[in-house]
DNA sequence: GCAAAAGTGTTTGGCATACACCCATGA
DNA sequence: TCATGGGTGTATGCCAAACACTTTTGC
């Protein structure tokens, strides 16, 4: 990967990049870690990422780097690839393709550490992740339009949202994600007739006001729908 | 790329593989080429592709592989990229990724040699393409399948139909290629609602029978539609 | 009893689906 | 005139969208 002046280039070498979303408190988060690699990136940030093991395939890579880099346990992620991005002039230290993956997870899933922030690996609002290194911008941007893409055709959401939750939370999250303001009885209606969730008989939320019903998804597979 | 006895693998390198398919005679085909890389491959098929040059991105190097090793003019492709196949073993003569692309072209924008078969570089129907080399029918299997999603979505058909046709060359192209029966009226309803053809006025198809009406896309692009 | 969020039904218009016959042409 | 593919309209049912009030709870 080091570009000496010494010898040429002969092949690129593969990295993997990983957009990690969550969601709370009516936000979209990304997770952002610390990039120090003079002289072209001095204390900066960007994805968490990595290089690409002889005996690893990229999703391995991209879990690893994720562990390392981000202090998020993998096995609690769902990850999808995302794209490849190969331009020659993408890393300034050399030639450096990198494969992308998009992960979610819900925010309750996390522990404290994995929640809390640091000064290698924190949460940020994605609206408010600026000047990332390398070409990070670009990959969280194509990974926000995929996102955005991916939860009006798929249950992809149920990645992100805990594994009990109110019609209300998953019309909020759906909403914020899409910018978009819902009907909330056209989307109660829309996400029961398609039989994608189930209310947990007898278990509500607590709180100051009227109780909310609990959801579950049925499947927890991602899969394919008509059209939420 | 080569694995010799002497230095052990330092780095994968990667490569980029493209699936090329045409549409002729109601069939969907795909471009294969010779493959003889002994000992592993001798004598067998795959889909053209080959090694990134540190210089290129992989968009490139599926262009140049596709012009010298399948004999067709990357310039009259459409091509997106499909996926990033990492399998460590997905290569026996050592560690390749592989960036894949899906490829489009019309049958008629092809010259005759293009069209034609040799012993190095064919077309196949898809259905016939089986015992392809390296991962290379996960890759294709992944491609059919992208290619029947896109079509129902996006107006990628745009990219494989000839700049003027009728309407039933359309439903034949768009049915064969999902296996699907449609019904006439409404296909031609449903395609002239979207209003993403015109006719081009005038013109009709010659031929033994009642002419039929020729259409263009009203735009170049591949977008994303409704659900045709 | 009040503040806050949960929960519920109806009307309307548009679109998908199913379905069968006449038209234009060349041989 | 016949064989072949081109071209058209209607009825039905479902679904998306718009829209406002009542219920339940804790304080």
């Amino acid at each position: 990967m080091k570009e000496t002046n010494k010898e040429p280039i002969r092949f690129a070498v593969i990295a993997a990049d990983t957009v990690v979303f969550t969601y709370n408190d009516g936000k979209l988060l990304v997770r952002l870690t610390k990039v120090d690699r003079p002289p072209f990136f001095v204390d900066t940030k960007g994805l968490p990422g990595g290089l690409i093991n002889p005996s690893e395939t990229a999703e391995d890579a991209s879990r690893r780097h994720v562990e390392d880099k981000a202090g998020i346990a993998a096995s609690k992620l769902y990850a999808e690839q995302l794209y490849t991005f190969s331009r020659v002039d993408r890393d300034p230290r050399g030639r450096v393709v990198a494969v992308a993956y998009l992960a979610l997870v819900p925010w309750e899933k996390l522990s404290k550490e994995e929640q809390s922030n640091s000064a290698t690996a924190w949460w940020s609002p994605v609206v408010s992740a600026k000047k990332l290194a390398y070409d990070h911008n670009e990959v969280l941007s194509f990974a926000t339009k995929r996102l955005r893409s991916r939860i009006t055709y798929t249950t992809v959401l149920a990645k992100l949202l805990p594994r009990e939750f109110t019609l209300t939370e998953f019309e909020n999250m759906y909403g914020a994600i899409l910018s978009a303001n819902l009907d909330k009885r056209n989307f109660r209606k829309k996400v029961l007739k398609l039989g994608i969730v189930s209310p947990v008989t007898g278990k509500f939320t607590g709180g100051r006001f009227r109780p909310a019903q609990l959801y579950k998804f049925i499947s927890t597979d991602v899969k394919e729908i008509e059209v939420i």
